[in-house]
DNA sequence: CGGTAAGA
DNA sequence: TCTTACCGG
């Protein structure tokens, strides 16, 4: 049940930043959600909570993110999820139940007065909230850093972008989703300080000589988002019997097996919900006063935690120009 | 999601 | 060798 398996079968390759340049479509969700469990720690709630108890660590997290993109030569598209699609009963159902499980554990930490263990679970049960979403956008606004609402999934939206906008050279995600939805080239490992995953589309597809709708394929046998796969068939297994029947259909046809919405599941990834209606400036010109102010004057951010971050940016917009791609 | 231990 | 289940982040 995990898209992990992918990476078995995903041709992925070790890039510093200096061979990297271009637009990049982030997926903002992703982007955020993994700056916030790895960057940002639970133990300092203090520098992230405004006094009134409101979590915004995103907007120390974004600001201190983004240089990393500036320095070298990359420009950020953000894109932001518009409305969920397509989540099966089941899913929803085991989602509910995970929630369940938290909070259940939640309540046993608060009744041993395991402050620590509560303060983990919260942050785990938080995350990504509405007032995240909100500051990110407009701190985002304010330093200048283009933004797109997908009309339904991000990444989709963003693979989508890299396969046909000359402009954007690779998708920013963590997610191993991005092979089956065809994004050319995916940068994993963004938000981390160590060298770039560079995960090749086309090089996957020659290595194991088959179709991006055999790729496909080979992810729902193994388990997607949207369904759990058949039992016994990992990356390997999978991918044999798709080669060895041809397809999805002959596969399951000879194993006398059923997915629900196979055929729903596949469009979702050979053929999403996207949009070509959708325009952004990469000549990046922040408001770093107003930017500073937002985080200072509104969130009550301590100076000091975000002033190296915008002398970084300051710096490398200026000095580059990020406008040298249009 | 990554790592890993266990089992087939 | 491959898949699964679990944990910690």
């Amino acid at each position: 049940m995990g898209n992990a398996d992918l990476r078995q079968l995903a041709v992925i390759e070790e890039v510093g930043f200096d061979e990297l340049d271009g637009a990049v479509a982030v997926d903002a969700h992703n982007w955020l959600y993994k700056y916030l469990t790895t960057t940002v720690r639970f133990t300092r709630d203090d520098a992230y909570t405004t006094a009134d108890g409101t979590e915004v660590p995103n907007l120390i997290g974004v600001v201190r993110g983004l240089p990393k993109f500036f320095e070298n030569d990359l420009t950020p598209v953000f894109v932001f999820d518009g409305r969920v699609v397509g989540l099966k009963d089941e899913e929803v159902e085991s989602r509910r139940e995970e929630r369940e499980k938290r909070e259940a554990k939640l309540e046993e930490a608060r009744e041993a007065g395991d402050a620590l263990e509560v303060a983990r679970l919260d942050s785990q049960t938080q995350r990504l909230t509405d007032v995240i979403h909100e500051t990110t956008r407009e701190l985002l606004r304010l330093l200048d850093v283009p933004m797109i609402e997908a009309p339904a999934e991000g990444e989709a939206q963003a693979s989508h972008m890299a396969r046909t906008d000359e402009d954007v050279r690779y998708v920013g995600s963590d997610d191993y989703d991005c092979l089956l939805l065809g994004a050319p080239l995916t940068l994993r490992q963004l938000t981390s300080t160590g060298d770039v995953e560079r995960m090749d589309f086309e090089a996957t597809l020659a290595e194991h000589d088959v179709t991006w709708e055999q790729l496909v394929d080979v992810g729902i046998l193994c388990g997607t988002d949207f369904n759990d796969g058949l039992p016994g068939y990992g990356p390997k297994t999978a991918l044999k019997a798709v080669k060895e029947h041809g397809d999805l259909w002959a596969v399951l046809d000879d194993e006398d097996e059923y997915i629900d919405d196979a055929d729903r599941i596949r469009e979702l990834f050979l053929d999403p919900d996207v949009t070509d209606d959708y325009d952004y400036d990469d000549d990046v010109d922040p408001d770093l006063d107003a930017a500073r102010d937002y985080l200072v004057d509104d969130w009550g951010i301590a100076a000091d935690e975000i002033e190296r971050a915008f002398e970084r940016i300051e710096e490398s917009v200026t000095q580059t120009g990020l406008d040298r791609w249009t």
